[in-house]
RNA sequence: GCGCCUGUAGCUCAGUUGGAUAGAGUACCAGUUUCCGAAACUGGGGGUCACAGGUUCGAUUCCUGUCAGGCGCACCA
């Protein structure tokens, strides 16, 4: 409707311009928007205003003509001018009521369209080091990547949504060297475990895992673990420097069996992310290690590459990307003094890995402690050949975690911290997920565990789910009296509805499609958590103020539809959002 | 010091891409159930949109500066 208003508009514009009307000059992109307030009507323009300067003329002199001019359109019943210059449409009572029919008539697909036409997004989210289990900080990216992306599913973008696992570096050998170190003490070994090794129960499980696959074939004297290690900082040392030590003698006394230890790590630890993922309403279509990238030669490759166009250089026996040649603020090193790579490096051949995999838009879900990173992505890929503007970074803000007032510390090292997990099973999936996608996510988060945990019944999630439940209950009541809901009568009296209450609902239910494309396309799932909460309350408001099983059949069927269609409403967007849309509460 | 994000009601946050009298939730106060679920509804108070300039018909929104908070500035990942 807003697309044909504002073809009628132009039309009218450049007409009223040839006729001498208005004098020549370039017309601005016109704009309808909905009112805030009904008294303005439906929908509301600017043009005249836009309009006034270029022209020199009065904005409610211009608006007068146009409205003069304006050809007669089905679905508009009234045009006013109001204000400095505005140009207020009020609908027709029959296409606010149409809007039932598309819902009814669409049903699960309604709020769907085909604005992406099929072009190929990958969507990477979450992609924590397999160091640990997922903590509530990693809850907010789950949260707003997969929704994110079944935002663009909706609109019509064929979506690959991909985990990538830093299975590869250094990060991994102290995990491996903690379980190995875990698994010694369980064998009876005495020793004092490395002030920056894991710490975290889950170590103690898969060391306790690992022992009962391999009994005592792993077991090396304490003696000989610690052999030329350097001291740790807690005796005067250094901790990176112990732990490293500890790794090179965890390597060369266990040899290949030291594989075994990494490898029950490492995958002890993803299928517990798999699973927690899985729990928290969040799917995958690939995981993709950085293993794979440096098996297959892929950084090896992407590393050449950029030697050859002179973009990675040899500097103080290293190897640097000059991305400050692209805009970054320094250059960076992809190869050490020691010859490995760094975690930019693979970096960099993931991404043309992405790009090369044929999707015309690559979109990277980061913390916000890693925006610096950016530029130097973008710098490799432009120094690559590639069009850097189809790489889109979305920044997440921390969730800072507090209990009542007190702010709470995490570190995956020491073992401090509230997993994702835990939180689930304290405050339920569908209010994880609700609250997590309710703000913005560029906005700094404040997450009151105690808040969340004792007031769940206050948690809006609940507020939005009752308003489903509620709908199914009519129904229930309907059934109970030995009556039905009959669609072709409800749909025929629709023009019933005139209540303030259902003239709302109405309104509200026709702007759900927009709110997805919105959405979809700002990558801001919390307009639609709001909108969801605009609904509910049109629909509690509703429901207070009327009954909707009355004696006169045909308003009770057209009330019944109306319903229908809200809780229609409520159940695709929750489904957007990863939350259940339960019959009762 | 430089860069990114943020500053809106006591608190947590929206604000439809620059529009009309700045809105919700929560908290506080006062009300609403013989009737489809009160996890609901109705009403009330509460604001220098951090501050100062600028752009224009019009600024919470865009630009500049100042102040405040978060994060980042490794041959770590």
């Amino acid at each position: 409707m807003k697309a044909k208003l504002i073809k009628v508009l132009e039309q009218v514009v450049s007409d009223l311009i040839s006729q001498g009307s208005l004098p020549e000059m370039t017309v601005p992109e016109i704009q309808i928007e909905r009112t805030k307030d009904k008294a303005h009507g439906d929908f509301a323009c600017n043009i005249a205003m836009m309009l006034a300067r270029p022209a020199k003329m009065n904005p409610r002199l211009i608006a007068t003509q146009i409205i003069e001019a304006l050809p007669e359109v089905d679905f508009i019943t009234q045009v006013d001018i109001a204000g400095p210059g505005f140009i207020n449409f009020t609908l027709t009572a029959n296409s606010a009521q149409q809007i039932v029919k598309d819902v009814l008539a669409a049903g699960n697909q309604f709020g769907r369209n085909d604005l992406g036409k099929g072009k190929r997004v990958q969507v990477e989210f979450v992609s924590a080091n397999p160091t640990g289990p997922l903590h509530v900080g990693h809850g907010r990216g789950a949260a707003y990547g997969s929704v994110v992306s079944r935002l663009l599913m909706e609109v019509g973008f064929d979506v690959h949504r991909e985990y990538y696992v830093n299975d590869a570096g250094r990060q991994m050998d102290i995990l491996a060297t903690s379980v190995w170190l875990r698994y010694l003490a369980a064998c009876g070994e005495e020793f004092t475990f490395p002030s920056n090794g894991y710490k975290g129960d889950y170590v103690l499980d898969i060391a306790a895992s690992l022992k009962a696959d391999c009994g005592e074939d792993l077991r090396r004297t304490s003696a000989d673990v610690f052999a030329n290690v350097p001291t740790d900082e807690p005796d005067g040392g250094d901790k990176e420097q112990h732990i490293d030590g500890l790794i090179v003698n965890a390597k060369s006394s266990l040899g290949d069996a030291y594989s075994t230890v990494f490898d029950l790590g490492l995958s002890s630890i993803i299928a517990g992310i798999k699973s927690d993922l899985e729990d928290f309403g969040t799917e995958y279509d690939e995981w993709f290690s950085e293993r794979s990238l440096m098996a297959s030669g892929d950084v090896d490759k992407a590393v050449e590459q950029l030697k050859a166009s002179g973009d990675i250089v040899e500097r103080e026996g290293a190897w640097w990307f000059k991305s400050t040649d692209y805009g970054d603020e320094k250059d960076r090193v992809v190869v050490r003094d020691n010859g490995q790579t760094t975690y930019f490096a693979s970096d960099i051949a993931y991404h043309l890995n992405k790009f090369n995999r044929g999707f015309d838009t690559v979109i990277d879900v980061w913390g916000s402690d890693h925006h610096g990173y950016i530029p130097r992505v973008k710098a490799s890929l432009t120094a690559m050949g590639q069009d850097a503007e189809r790489l889109k970074v979305l920044l997440v803000q921390f969730a800072v975690l507090y209990r009542g007032e007190e702010k709470v510390a995490m570190s995956t090292r020491s073992g401090q911290f509230v997993t994702l997990k835990e939180l689930q099973e304290e405050i339920g999936k569908d209010a994880a997920r609700f609250f997590y996608v309710l703000r913005g996510a560029d906005q700094h988060m404040d997450f009151d565990l105690e808040l969340a945990k004792s007031q769940s019944n206050d948690n809006p999630v609940y507020y939005v789910q009752y308003a489903h439940a509620r709908v199914c209950s009519v129904f229930r009541q309907l059934k109970d009296r030995g009556l039905s809901w009959e669609k072709t009568q409800g749909e025929q009296n629709l023009t019933r509805l005139s209540e303030s209450h259902e003239q709302a609902l109405l309104t509200s239910l026709s702007r759900y499609p927009e709110i997805v494309t919105s959405a979809a396309t700002n990558y801001t799932p919390h307009i639609l958590a709001h909108y969801l909460m605009d609904l509910a309350r049109d629909f509690h408001t509703y429901y207070n103020a009327h009954h909707f099983i009355v004696d006169d059949v045909e308003l009770s069927q057209a009330r019944l539809t109306l319903i229908t269609a809200v809780k229609q409403v409520i159940e695709n967007g929750l489904a957007i959002i990863g939350v259940d849309a339960p019959d009762t509460m």
